[in-house]
DNA sequence: GCCAACGTTGGC
DNA sequence: GCCAACGTTGGC
């Protein structure tokens, strides 16, 4: 079992959107090394940290667990979808998804707490101006992290 | 809304 | 396969 980060931004798909619905696939990831994660590594029962971007309150806001492994994000067809991709193939699909299921929400622990714990120091989403949408992290680091919320 | 950093594209 | 130009991301 493995532990991952995936960012959203809240405006467009929450955590409480998440709650809501309990089950979501992942659409959207447009960047070769997110997708290959999604593609090569991440597994049914991995543990997955929601991540607000840009919006008032930036951080980790809860955990979900990957439920679905990777099969073809059908939006990259559709012409409407802001994540169509003219030059993905139906016969050999340039993106793929996986599908979560909402576990709990955590009290926010900012970006800015992040930063600033040493323990975090080599997480992708600390280091400068990275923008993964998808990135792993270490037991350590989900452990670091937890325990930053105060709650167990 | 600004802008730094990074990914992608395309000409050569 | 290099690399300059361009587009996008995301924190602030």
């Amino acid at each position: 079992m493995a532990y991952w980060l995936f960012k959203t931004e809240p405006d467009t798909f929450s955590i409480d959107t998440l709650k809501q619905q309990k089950v979501s696939c992942w659409e959207g990831v447009r960047n070769y090394q997110a997708r290959n994660m999604m593609r090569d590594e991440i597994k049914v029962g991995d543990q997955v940290f929601i991540y607000h971007s840009s919006c008032k309150d930036v951080g980790v806001v809860g955990i979900a667990t990957v439920i679905r492994e990777a099969y073809p994000d059908h939006f990259q067809f559709d012409p409407e979808s802001p994540y169509f991709d003219p030059k993905s193939a139906p016969e050999n699909p340039r993106w793929v998804m996986v599908d979560i299921e909402y576990q709990r929400h955590l009290r926010l622990v900012s970006l800015k707490r992040m930063k600033a714990n040493p323990a975090l120091a080599e997480l992708p989403l600390v280091q400068r101006g990275s923008r993964l949408s998808i990135m792993p992290v270490t037991d350590v680091q989900w452990h670091e992290i937890l325990q930053m919320t105060g709650q167990f």
